[in-house]
DNA sequence: TTTAATATTGAGTGATCACTCAAACAATAC
DNA sequence: GTATTGTTTGAGTGATCACTCAATATTAAA
């Protein structure tokens, strides 16, 4: 009954995410995107309605990548805290292979968000308040587990651990030398274990 | 001979960082420069050549400001590492009078210099690191007080100190609340002091 | 008062922006 | 084959972009 779409919705998606990562959803053109995607206006509006919300499934998409791959790398070790210690770690060393370093895609839209982009903004903040939660809920599991004291503020730690890695992520984009952000990973780690009880 | 300008430059130059600062390079729009600079392009494009010439002219000055309250700061402290913490604080508590945080200005643009804004991304970059290595020169007094160990490393130290303040300003600019911001930033000038030998 | 020099003025430039829609196309049902 | 339905196509929309320049205004020297 119905013509078939000559392009894969998923390849489009993840097109769109490298390139709004890469130029922020302003600096992305139509043009861009359609040179990007392979797909032509009429076409990218028919399966994304509009640019805003091509950005927002982009973000989404982000988002829950991000999240998987935090949720799978603190269930693959035994202790909460070591586990975190070894996320960081990772991506000191994961940097290496990846020349042109990125921010966080969350973080550099907030940053680039102006008042007229207040749904942006919003849902920007919500992923990054469920980063966070995703965080606390690790280091609740270190109190359990006896690496941390009691009556330590897991919402604290969850903040501070995010801003760690955020800064991380941008002094990657700064362009610092691989061996610099991996020891800059490394000590961050280092901080955290020092907290460790057991 | 010549006609006076009806505008005061440093004026201008004012109201065009608070604009930038704000919105961002590219967002910002020539119709917005004439109502906060209360210029008309013609006028702008005289005094200033050009968008992207008036744009380095401000981070210039956001640069010097910066560096200059940082030096300042750092000069008014008999410790070195005391004025490190010092300064810190001093942004945990300051944030509480700006409710409406921004991240610093340096970093935004980083994030948000596209390929094609080379010329920016340079001056960026550059700044930075010449804030850096203020950082690292304090660092270096206070090795030499003997605050910290003979072989410290002041470089790294410098890298660590401006991320933590990075971080402390996206945390702002995200709407921490206040009494929450100033709880990060006396942690993170804990940690610092924490490295104090004497 | 005239003249020369330096300003501001603001409508207008071509380029690009996000976006639209009538026409053409492709796949299945019959 | 024909009809029906859902799709792509891509030139074209008005709006806005950064920027220009001939006309005009203001000063001070002559």
């Amino acid at each position: 009954m119905k013509r078939a779409r000559p392009y894969d919705r998923d390849v489009a998606l993840e097109a769109a995410m490298t390139l709004f990562w890469e130029k922020g959803y302003h600096a992305t053109s139509l043009k861009d995107l359609e040179t990007a995607l392979q797909m032509k206006p009429g076409s990218i509006y028919a399966a994304f309605l509009s640019k805003e919300n091509l950005f927002g499934l982009v973000l989404e998409r982000y988002f829950e990548r991000n999240r998987a791959e935090f949720v799978s790398m603190m269930e693959s070790e035994e202790s909460p805290l070591l586990a975190l210690a070894k996320f960081l770690r990772r991506f000191g060393r994961s940097e290496q292979s990846n020349p042109k370093g990125q921010a966080c895609m969350l973080v550099k839209t907030l940053l680039n968000a102006t008042q007229d982009d207040a749904a942006i903004t919003k849902k920007v903040t919500t992923y990054l308040d469920l980063m966070e939660s995703e965080m606390a809920a690790v280091f609740a599991r270190a109190v359990k587990a006896g690496e941390l004291p009691q009556n330590a503020d897991v919402q604290r730690l969850a903040r501070r651990y995010q801003s760690d890695l955020t800064a991380l992520r941008i002094e990657a984009h700064r362009g610092l030398k691989p061996h610099e952000l991996e020891a800059s990973a490394n000590e961050v780690a280092d901080n955290l274990l020092a907290q460790r009880l057991q």
